[in-house]
DNA sequence: CTGGGGATCCTCCGTTTGGGGGATGCCTGG
DNA sequence: CCAGGCATCCCCCAAACGGAGGATCCCCAG
C-alpha cells in the first residue's frame, strides 16, 4: 500500500503522554514518530518542517488549543490526517473536532495495538474512532439539539458565576426580558429546565 | 544515602501514560520500575508481591480509585510513599489526597527531570508538590470553607440534575424545608449563593 | 458531660425564576 | 427574495427560590 513509512507527528502538553506515545510507535518498520509538539503553535511549526502524515494530537492545550490548531493545519496541510487523542468524551468536543474533519478521535486508553492501527487507517485515508465515543455520536444523533448561540452562552457563563438576571442585564447592557428570552432558548437547546442543570449540561459538552 | 535502587510502582488506567512513565525512568541507575497497574485493585496486589518503595499513581481509575486505593496501601504497607500523578488540579482531590498522607502531588505536565527528582525526595521521606498545586493551596488556606457533608452533596447532585426543591425532597423522602436548609449550608461552605453556582463550585472543587 | 456538627423539620416573606404568549429588526444562506 | 436564526424587547403569572429566624434529635470528640 505504502512504500514509505507513515510519517507521525505527537502533539501533547504532557511530557509522560509524549514520551508514552513515542514510545508505543517505537520500532515500528511502518511508522515513524518525526517530531513531538508541546501545543497547538508548535505544531503548526514542526508541521512546516516535518510534514508529517499523521498527526496524533490533545485537543486540550495551551498557547493554541485543539480545535483551532486542527483548522490551521487543515487549512496548511490538507493533505494530513489528525487523529484526536484525549482523555475526556465530552459531545462538544467530539463534535466539534469531527466538524473539523479529523480522521480519528481516540481516548487515552486505547491500546498499544489499536493506536497503531489507528495510524495506518488514517494514513491510508480512513476513520476510527473510540468505542466509547462512536457510542456517544449514536446517542446523540436520536435527539441532537443544536447548541446554544455565542450570546446565549454568554449569558450562561455569567449565570454560572451565580449572577442572577437581573445583573447579568447590567452586565451585558441588555435588558431583564432579553436575559430571560435568552436563557428560554438554553434550556430548549439543552434540553433542561433549570438554570443549575444548564450549567451543567454546558459543562459536559465542552460548551463552557 | 541508599544502597539500592528505588523500587518504583506506576499506577494508571491509560496505557499511554503506564509506558510514557517506564520510558522516563529507564536507565536510572537509582531508580526501577518493578510494577505498573492499570487500577487500584491491581496496585495493592502488586504492591504486595513486589514491594515498592514509592507509588507514582493516577486518581481517577476504575475499579478502585485513587483515594481510596491510598488507604489500603498506605494500611497494608505503611513504608511505601505514593504520590499522586494527576492531570486535575481540583482542590477537592488535592486536600482529599493529602489528608491521606501522600507524599507528593504532581500534574502530569511535570517535566522528566523534576519526576526524578520527586521520586527520589519521596523515597528519601520528603514531600513534593507542583508549583500549581502549592499556589492552591496557599490561596485556599486563607479562606478556606469546609466541604458540604454527605448528605447535603447528596442534595446538590440532584439539584445539578435539574431537579426542583419539591422533586429533591420526594426522592430522598425529607421534607422540602429540609432540602432548602440542606441547600442553604452548601452555599455557605461554597462561599456562593445560587444554585448554578453551587454546582459549579462543586464540580471545581471535585466535589461532584 | 458538654459542645458542636449533622440531619431533620418549621414559619414568614420578598424576590427571582420559568413558561406562556407575542413583537421587532438584522443578517445570512438558499 | 424569503425563511430562519439571532438578538433584542414587551406583558402576565404561578411557582420556586433564598434569606432570616428558629427548633429538635443524635452522635461523636474533647
Amino acid at each position: 500500500m505504502r512504500e514509505h513509512p507513515v510519517r507521525l507527528m505527537i502533539v501533547d502538553d504532557h511530557p509522560v503522554v509524549r514520551d508514552g506515545l513515542r514510545g508505543m510507535f517505537d520500532g515500528l518498520p511502518d511508522i515513524t514518530v518525526v517530531a513531538a509538539a508541546a501545543d497547538g503553535r508548535e505544531a503548526l511549526a514542526l508541521a512546516r518542517s516535518t510534514e508529517p502524515d499523521v498527526v496524533l494530537m490533545d485537543l486540550r492545550m495551551p498557547n493554541l488549543d485543539g480545535v483551532g490548531a486542527i483548522r490551521r493545519l487543515h487549512a496548511a496541510h490538507p493533505a494530513t490526517k489528525v487523529i484526536v487523542l484525549t482523555t475526556y468524551d465530552t459531545d462538544g468536543d467530539v463534535s466539534r473536532a469531527l466538524a473539523e474533519g479529523v480522521a480519528g478521535y481516540l481516548l487515552k486508553d486505547t491500546p498499544r495495538e489499536e493506536l497503531h492501527r489507528a495510524v495506518r487507517t488514517a494514513a491510508a485515508g480512513g476513520r476510527v474512532l473510540s468505542p466509547a465515543i462512536a457510542g456517544h455520536l449514536m446517542a446523540g444523533k436520536n435527539q441532537r439539539q443544536k447548541d446554544p448561540s455565542p450570546r446565549e452562552l454568554e449569558v450562561l457563563r455569567l449565570i454560572a458565576k451565580g449572577a442572577g438576571n437581573k445583573e447579568v442585564a447590567r452586565t451585558l447592557l441588555i435588558s431583564e426580558t432579553t436575559v430571560k428570552t435568552h436563557l428560554k432558548h438554553v434550556f430548549a437547546k439543552l434540553g433542561v429546565e433549570t438554570r443549575a442543570a444548564a450549567v451543567v449540561a454546558a459543562i459536559e459538552r465542552g460548551l463552557l
